[in-house]
RNA sequence: GGGCUUGUAGCUUAGUUCGGUAGAGCGACAGACUCUUAAUCUGUAGGUCAAGGGUUCAAAUCCCUUCAGGCCCGCCA
């Protein structure tokens, strides 16, 4: 017990008190304990309860999270994950040994075990009176205090089982999340999709536009990138005949870190054999209105000051419609000189760089039309330069049959008619390689092996991805994606000094 | 990458404008208290004021550098 390290944060008292728990003979950390009920089971049981106490017993578990000791008598709020209860002890009860054993070594934060009955206290909270306790685990790191509980956010966000331990509202969250993800899966499952795991470590990387992880494989001395995206596996799955998949999947991209981008985040990939561009906008309307409706009981839920309406049909216009009504640009209407001017003087940046109609289309589009699409809109007919991996529109030449999904100013989904012709698959990939050879470092790769998948033949094919941690912000009314995210990735903390003491004498040996 | 901003005890924080011995609540520790619930009451300990440097008789406070966080912008999903 001499060689604890500083940066462990573990609490002098608390370390005193292991010492007297096993001076005593009490096992401090017991391998299992027979719970027969929940907390809110016995509060769901005794709702009805009078101050008389219960004939019947109760045995349960779970933290302390408060104590107010009385002398002969202790009241302690015990929590598990269902709620919490208050506890009733007296010495009266235990005998004067174990109480004063239980008063000078349990405390705040330790988990415990109380078998006890049921009684509603004189100002009628529901409590057990206890007859026996027993140590499960003894915390040796002391909780944040009760009244504010921990609200530094980098902290929270550093230690996320502490924020889950104090913080109801942060367990709201990731409850929300995981309710989310099952029932993504469940809608599809219902509607005979199968679920997919495609490879993360990937020779080849593709399916977005985005830096990628490196990493090194030693027994095969090769290079490999963490996928971006699984876009191009599912895709072989389609022209290996399963017609309807999907994969729940973590990319990787490595880039900024800010409010909306973490370097791994979640999306949902589906495609569907055929199906257009226009069936996928009806799925994933169908998707994200029903997971509003399952999480609020209705179609409207407040976002910030926002109330966004997810009632379908959700808006849908053309990404020409969006710039001419938003914007108030008619690209059509102007030469690519002109539309140089106006977005000059409408000081979008990167105003040099575009040279044809569409390129300027996309420059209003995501200068000026983006941010002002709050409520659920759909926009479509993507120009085919940056849509590398879309079918071109069957009307529209020049342009693809793809989508975007845009809420409170975020992309939340993007789709499209599959592209399924290799010769074309092949073109846009050489467009890509030349971009990323001028020195764009988000093009992307020739994918050969996918090229000859699709020599081999792809159903016409929708296919849509869902950003899931954007999603859930939406549905939880936060406003950064680690709150979202269980363990956002953060910067290393200051090295502690015993540590560093650690490091020097590495170097030494 | 740019701008603004924050960092004080285990936790929540006052003090920074205008430099003068670092203060509180909770928690901890010692004690009183048999229906409390932010329990109450008495007492005690706990701080290299993020790190380093500078100015000054004197720095948590002013200046510089660094580290970490937050917000906004750029890039992306």
């Amino acid at each position: 017990m001499s060689l604890i390290p500083e940066s462990l944060n573990f609490d002098e008292a608390r370390l005193d008190k292991i010492g007297a728990i096993q001076e005593a003979g009490v096992p401090l950390y017991p391998a299992k304990f027979d719970r027969k009920d929940t907390i809110d089971e016995i509060k769901v049981r005794f709702h009805a309860i009078e101050h008389e106490k219960s004939e019947e017993s109760v045995t349960t578990a779970g933290r302390i999270f408060t104590v107010r000791n009385h002398g002969k008598t202790i009241f302690a709020d015990l929590g598990d994950e269902s709620g919490r209860v208050q506890l009733y002890i007296r010495k009266n009860d235990l005998g004067e040994e174990q109480f004063d054993f239980i008063n000078r070594n349990i405390e705040r934060g330790d988990i415990i075990g109380v078998t006890g009955h049921v009684f509603r206290t004189k100002v009628g909270e529901i409590t057990i009176w206890v007859d026996q306790v027993t140590l499960l685990c003894k915390s040796v790191c002391a909780l944040p205090e009760k009244l504010h509980g921990l609200k530094d956010i980098e902290k929270r966000y550093r230690q996320r089982y502490v924020d889950l331990i104090v913080n109801e509202e942060s367990r709201e969250v990731f409850r929300a999340r995981s309710r989310v993800i099952s029932l993504i899966r469940r809608y599809l499952d219902e509607r005979n999709f199968l679920e997919f795991e495609t490879p993360i470590l990937q020779p080849v990387y593709g399916g977005a536009n985005a830096r990628p992880f490196t990493t090194y494989h030693n027994f095969l001395e090769q290079k490999f990138f963490l996928r971006i995206a699984p876009e191009l596996y599912l895709k072989r799955l389609v022209v290996g005949g399963f017609e309807k998949v999907f994969e729940v999947a973590r990319n990787f991209r490595n880039e900024d870190i800010d409010t909306r981008h973490n370097p791994e985040f979640s999306m949902v990939e589906i495609y569907e054999a055929y199906k257009d561009f226009r069936d996928m906008m009806q799925l994933t309307e169908g998707i994200i209105s029903h997971l509003v409706q399952a999480l609020h009981g209705k179609y409207d839920i407040v976002y910030g000051s926002e109330t966004l309406r997810f009632e379908p049909p959700f808006r849908k216009l053309s990404m020409e419609d969006a710039v001419r009504e938003i914007a108030g640009v008619d690209i059509h209407a102007h030469t690519p000189d002109e539309l140089r001017k106006i977005a000059k003087d409408n000081r979008i940046e990167d105003y040099e760089k575009p040279n044809t109609q569409r390129e300027f289309l996309v420059l209003f589009f995501e200068g000026m039309v983006e941010e002002k699409l709050v409520q659920p809109t759909f926009v479509y007919d993507f120009p085919v330069e940056n849509s590398p991996l879309a079918k071109k529109h069957r009307e529209k030449p020049g342009f693809t049959e793809r989508f975007e999904l845009f809420i409170n100013g975020m992309e939340i989904a993007n789709g499209f008619s599959e592209l399924n012709d290799p010769l074309d698959q092949l073109a846009r990939f050489e467009d890509q390689d030349a971009k990323r050879r001028a020195g764009d470092v988000e093009a992307q790769m020739i994918d050969s092996d996918f090229i000859t998948a699709l020599g081999f033949g792809m159903p016409p094919t929708g296919g849509v991805g869902l950003g899931i941690d954007r999603l859930v912000m939406l549905l939880t009314n936060r406003d950064s994606i680690k709150e979202v995210i269980l363990f956002p990735q953060m910067k290393p903390e200051a090295v502690k000094p015993d540590v560093v003491v650690e490091e020097v004498k590495n170097e030494g040996i």
